[in-house]
DNA sequence: CTGTTTGACTTTATTATTGAAAGGAGTTAA
DNA sequence: TTAACTCCTTTCAATAATAAAGTCAAACAG
């Protein structure tokens, strides 16, 4: 299905998805054309899902990084998930998990305070378990 | 520092890094080189960290995504830290944390048998707590 | 009040890239 | 052998990026 070529335009885009067709070619030993059709096939089969960008956040202002484990006590999830889709803006990520808990939050808030308010909202649908990053 | 030009040009390159710079302006009702100038700041300002792509792991292959938080007995976490360099064909993220744990990874593997073996070198390091992804 | 500087933008013109079309080489199957 | 197919290259017209010059308004010093 994908071969060695494949691969690195793979490796090439997730270092520089903005790098024109050109310049991957050289870097993969084809042609432009050839290149922009290898890339057009890997978005249609669905292996490149899309192109994106990573932002600083912590520059954004979003410095506390967390990851919370929720824990809910009632079988109906709905209250607690429309609840985490009013709260977009801090919400990285949300995973369905088995194991310890019911899912796992990746969330960036600004502020202790914020994250407070967030907790203390988040108290009225689940219990949680957090984790602070320190580092990556 | 940022304005809501800026914003929406970081949200239009969120949803596609390669967007031209002439498309990209007309979202947000500027010529190409403004646009191309004001990008150019963002990525000089480090807000901008860099252009990738999203790829569908699991077309790939790697069908099974885990969170494991790490225990550590030892105070020494040098072993541990230079076993899971030698595994960064399965490793997203590794993540120092405050909380429950020392750290909390984030894992893509192909098989159960490979993460089975993951798991049973990195109890030679390690006591840890296993979830596994079920939707996102 | 006037003149200068600065920053952000537009316009213009050159250069580079993209994307479409045509064609060649190698592989497979009737 | 021939036809169909895949994957690639070459060519060229359309499009975009880039550099340079010019415009405009705000801030500010004399």
């Amino acid at each position: 299905m994908l071969d060695n070529t494949d691969i690195k335009i793979l490796d090439e885009l997730s270092k520089n998805s903005r790098i024109t067709m050109k310049e991957l070619g050289e870097k993969v030993h084809l042609t432009g054309p050839a290149t922009s059709a290898r890339v057009e096939k890997l978005e249609d089969s669905g292996v490149i899902e899309g192109y994106t960008i990573k932002i600083n956040q912590a520059k954004l202002g979003f410095n506390i990084h967390a990851f919370i484990t929720i824990i809910t006590q009632s079988t109906n999830h709905k209250p607690y998930l429309s609840f985490i889709k009013t709260q977009e803006q801090y919400l990285v990520s949300n995973y369905k998990i088995s194991g310890d808990g019911c899912y796992l939050l990746e969330c960036k808030f600004p502020s202790n305070e914020l994250m407070n308010q967030f907790l203390e909202e988040l108290n009225e649908h689940a219990n949680y378990k957090l984790s602070i990053v320190i580092n990556k």
